[in-house]
DNA sequence: TTACAGTTGAAAATCAGTTTCAGTTAGCAA
DNA sequence: TTGCTAACTGAAACTGATTTTCAACTGTAA
């Protein structure tokens, strides 16, 4: 399933919100990649197509987007604030490459016994988690094996 | 085991770097903490003794604790950099506070089966994770219930 | 005690993100 | 189609975090 325009589109008119070109813009720049994009990254790409757009719409539409919960924050290392669009709405995690930044989804997480373990060992009342896992996609492994060669 | 001010001292000797009495008071500050601190967090306790320290020199000296793997980092949601003095020198994780912001250490995590298992289907050589819970802490449901009362 | 590499803090620069505001516009209703 | 209005926009100014630069200082090995 792909979230195209028109839905999105009608997704923000049921909360009150407008669809404008700029947002537009916002949205398909971020559709378009494939790796986590930090909001000045986003701001560059956009930026191409329609020069006059300002930061302030870029961080405005990126926290509509992400409370509507289409957009979902990656926190790699070193910068902090990196978005994706969301494509499966349940819950899931993700495997990041150090090397060129593409991510993988994943749902199998599995740390409710863990999760439970800890609640009882330490009192907690535990809400939430935050995994991640970094490697090296196979494609940069590729070019740094003929790299060698 | 604890990291005792001469451990440090002369791990910073090692490697070529000086003991200096406002470094001294940085790892003091983190050490007799029990919750993560930022680095503003800490400058304000290392202020407080040290009055003429800048914050250049703490996040110089965090750097260099860093690079060391004398401290870790905690990514708690909203601000990004917190640190926290790594006690025990293998691998563990964090449950973190989101009230009151106290950190709690675990080690058991477990994820081999499942690193093994995205390994093997996305191809990715995988070689690390960020794994946090987040939660409220027991002293924080306390103060919650009787606030109720 | 000395020499010097490593360290310091102040100031200025840079960077990310937020607030404010006056002008503009998407989209509903007539 | 038109008009209205709440939502939206970009510029500018601001804030707070972090980095860079630099001249003066200091821990430490010899």
């Amino acid at each position: 399933m792909r979230f195209t325009e028109n839905r999105v589109a009608s997704l923000l008119r049921q909360q009150g919100y407008k669809l404008t070109p700029q947002r537009r813009q916002i949205i398909n720049a971020i559709a378009l990649s494939h790796e986590h994009l930090t909001p000045a990254a986003i701001y560059e790409k956009v930026h191409q197509q329609h020069p006059t757009i300002g930061r302030v719409t870029i961080y405005r539409t990126l926290d509509i987007l992400t409370e509507m919960g289409l957009l979902c924050e990656v926190h790699a290392e070193g910068s902090c604030r990196s978005y994706l669009l969301r494509r499966p709405a349940e819950h899931h995690h993700h495997l990041v490459c150090s090397d060129c930044g593409a991510v993988e989804d994943f749902t199998s997480c599995d740390l409710n016994k863990l999760e439970q373990k800890l609640s009882r060992q330490t009192g907690f009342d535990i809400n939430g988690h935050l995994l991640e896992f970094s490697g090296i996609c196979p494609d940069c492994r590729q070019t740094a094996k003929r790299r060698k060669e």
